[in-house]
DNA sequence: TCTAAACTCTCTAGTAAGGGGAAGGTAAAG
DNA sequence: CTTTACCTTCCCCTTACTAGAGAGTTTAGA
């Protein structure tokens, strides 16, 4: 199967596809002659099952990880859940902080007038030596 | 001033402090002798702004535009209050998109017993052709 | 005053995860 | 047989820095 339709059925973009080829994470048949790739069945699924990680926000380097236990015959669960934990854990942490972000940013603007004075209480806020973290 | 205390006085690293000048964000006087930068205290307070919109998750861009409108005596607020809510709306969306990774990510965890046995709930999920958004 | 540590400088290269586009070869359809 | 739609490699661009090399400068202590 050529790029453009492993793409496709991987959801992803032919740059990724190829992308994830030179890093060495799915690297097809390719023939001597023209250069072409050429994806398996099997590449598709791998193709795929990286796709699926990284919309869940697996870095690269865990789809690595991930795709040496998915191609193990004999894993067992318990790392891939570690590893997903630790993922819920990351989120969490993320949302946390983004979290408090929004707040603040939130205070700061109800105490904005937003009209056309000059005087502006975000800025003031930012300028004032109180790092919001 | 001298890099290193102005970067402490902003809470910022050497480095970002130099890079702060090569994309010309704030660029100190100087000394065309040593090559020395030698910050003054308005430096120091653009500095600081920029430390503080960048903690609240503003982009380099964004700062600039902040920057000049802090700069700018003869601004009005309703530009920085519409800026700082499409920051916080842009954060909600993030909030939204994470917190539905989450989820889903803690109910596939959820289904996988986490044990020595080569099944595993997690990683069918991410080989069916189930895109998670 | 000398020396050694602690600074400073520029420059290059790297990070994550690809995107954009050029120049050139190939395949498929009419 | 030509046109169009692919494919290839190659290089630069992105964000917001960080690391380190090699060389010059300043400062503190003996």
């Amino acid at each position: 199967m050529n790029i453009s339709k492993a793409a496709t059925q991987a959801g992803l973009t032919v740059k990724t596809v190829r992308y994830y080829d030179t890093i060495g994470m799915v690297c097809p048949y390719q023939n001597p002659q023209t250069g072409y790739r050429d994806y398996s069945e099997r590449d598709i699924a791998k193709l795929q099952f990286i796709g699926s990680a990284r919309r869940f926000n697996f870095s690269i380097k865990e789809c690595r990880e991930l795709l040496s236990l998915y191609e193990d015959e004999n894993r067992s669960s318990e790392t891939v859940k570690a590893l997903t934990m630790q993922k819920i854990s990351d989120i969490e942490d993320r949302l946390t902080e983004l979290t408090r972000l929004r707040d603040k940013l939130a205070h700061l603007a109800s105490a904005c007038h937003g009209d056309n004075r000059p005087d502006c209480p975000i800025l003031d806020a930012f300028s004032a030596n109180n790092p919001p973290s």
